[in-house]
DNA sequence: TGGCCATGCTAACCCGATTTAGCACCCCGC
DNA sequence: GCGGGGTGCTAAATCGGGTTAGCATGGCCA
């Protein structure tokens, strides 16, 4: 074990070059300060040779950037969802030469600094503060040092230099109450919000923006939902509860606007329980694009969480940070919304009759 | 943007002491070097008022270690599974103050070369490969220099040195089958894989062993399955298909192990679709312990995957590598395995009649 | 008065790269 | 034969810590 690593001294050694030079002719400037073309020629074949790979600590030390950002999330293990936002992550981060430190939070603001601090430590190019639960919150401080960004949550406070990657909840709304208007539906049911404005759970932005979408475009058509159901939590159980009570009023044969796929889940249990069926006698539209989505039978029609997409353009944003931060000015706090793309599955139909 | 972080050398300057003075005493080392208690204060109270913090990457290149950790995955985004995997990689690393940088191979090996590659640049004191798809490899090379545990998967070559850390799939597998053969069943139908112990998807050996254990139990009590279905892959649809066969050749009444939740998913809509219930027409046991089967109406009897003791376990071989490291031989090449441990919820009942 | 020891600290080198400043050599022209 | 300029390379500083070897000072004892 721990034979040494090839450094550049040996490579410039084995080469009968200083280490200078070995250096300039690795990192391509050796024509611009006159090594001679067979030295040149030595030191590359040499290199090759011995196998050398550049520590990039050292670099690291030298340079003050250590090809590497931080990925802090206060979850990463509630869903596939977070995977695919790390992954996006990744891919854009790998694809530039950068590697990811992630770090999970819990949602506590004393692990976040620290992680954070740890992260600063080691000399990360950006830090990517993402979220799975809580959709706003506060920042840490330290940030003011490196580039950071802010992924699907909305800062309490705006940060001037920090972007903010959140998908297009409002826009996702709108989409929802329109597809289920053209489909001929006039009974539009919520479950896990609503009926009204302010009927959210605390806490999410995804909740509010969402119902704001669907009001407004119910509004537009001179509509009110049929009627809302507020639940404490987004789970599959609620949404049967709620559906039972929509059925048992009489709400067979119409639709169903649910605010996450595991909510719909719910609903497919009670209205198979009821005898019914799903779109012949209720259509259901939904948010998340879990994979349960395409288990169900029919398969959901939803709106997808651009998770990679969003963790893709975090990243995009700090390398963009980086490239700005010789000459041009720093990012600009702007908030990029990613459009949720409908995944179109069986779960809607025409009203029943 | 970049005000200057503080250095020791900014301490020391501050303090009115030498950097080595101050390097002493912020690492322990005041008491037993003779420095005063005086200037030991002084340095203390000064490291605190400017918020002095280290710098890894130099402590990185001067010992050769990061205090990181390369976490090496074929994936990250299938499920909330790998999340968890990588929680509990995250704890125990967090923990002992290492970080993880995090990598996706999509299965590709070239992917994972570079990768290793990457994280050894990044002079990282461990890599674990972590497999969720394939469940037999082959190991990159450079893992020579450093310790290494392989997570989820069996190499195909042994190496000296590399621990191995896999669920127990044989012992869940002879579980499974003793819970059904104790709940009275006789008649047992396996979904996923199966009759005969040959009759397995290739490439995982999750597959192999959980039938090996069955059939061995199976075998005890004088019984072979009742039938076996080989499914292209663990997904619902198969499940589902694989389940109305088994009614319509007049299996109801009996207990089906489904290889997986997801098949387990199937088996409950083709029970549902024939008008049957569960557990009271058939019994249904399965492995995974997906969020799915906690949500199923009844909930899944299910052999959960340790992911997150695999994800902690695997970087406390790697803290036990690095400690024995000066003084003790290397890890040996054991294989460990982690319990699956058992949840019951509503699915396994007597069987009818 | 000189030697010895304890006390309290620091100079200087090291890790592995990048980068700045500059040196030695040769050729050419006057 | 001496200055000027181009060519081809290198010494040395630097990043921010850890570590080794050793240097002043003063007190005590013979």
């Amino acid at each position: 074990m721990a034979r040494k690593r090839v450094t550049l001294a040996d490579v410039a050694l084995a080469s009968g070059v200083s280490s200078t030079t070995a250096s300039l002719v690795l990192s391509g400037r050796g024509a611009e300060l006159r090594i001679s073309e067979a030295a040149q020629q030595r030191v590359r074949e040499v290199s090759e040779a011995l196998g050398y790979r550049p520590n990039i600590v050292s670099i690291g030390l030298r340079k003050g950037s250590s090809l590497a950002f931080g990925f802090v999330s206060d979850t990463i293990a509630t869903s596939q969802l977070a995977g695919d936002m790390i992954k996006g992550a990744l891919e854009a981060a790998h694809a530039h030469g950068f590697m990811l430190f992630i770090g999970e939070t819990e949602g506590d603001a004393k692990v976040e600094r620290r992680l954070v601090n740890a992260m600063l430590d080691r000399q990360v190019d950006g830090i990517i503060l993402a979220s799975m639960f809580t959709q706003t919150r506060r920042l840490p401080s330290g940030l003011d040092h490196v580039p950071a960004v802010v992924l699907n949550a909305l800062p309490l406070e705006p940060h001037l230099h920090i972007p903010v990657v959140v998908p297009d909840e409002l826009e996702a709304g709108k989409a929802a109450a329109r597809l289920l208007l053209e489909a001929g539906h006039r009974s539009i049911h919520l479950v896990g919000a609503g009926p009204g404005p302010a009927d959210t759970p605390p806490a999410t932005v995804a909740g509010r923006e969402r119902l704001a979408g669907i009001l407004e475009v119910l509004a537009e058509a001179g509509l009110t939902p049929a009627s809302g159901h507020l639940c404490p939590d987004w789970l599959p159980a609620y949404g049967w509860e709620a559906t039972r009570a929509i059925i048992e009023s009489g709400g067979a044969g119409g639709a169903i606007i649910t605010f996450n796929d595991r909510l719909a889940f719910g609903a497919y249990q009670a209205i198979h329980e009821a005898g019914l069926s799903v779109p012949a006698d209720m259509s259901i539209i939904s948010f998340d694009d879990y994979p349960l989505a395409d288990w169900l039978r029919p398969g959901l029609t939803t709106f997808a969480i651009p998770h990679y997409d969003l963790g893709r353009r975090s990243v995009e944003l700090l390398l963009e940070a980086i490239a700005a931060r010789d000459d041009g000015p720093a990012n600009p706090a702007i908030v990029h919304r990613l459009p949720m793309p409908l995944r179109t599955r069986g779960s809607v139909g025409p009203p029943r009759g």
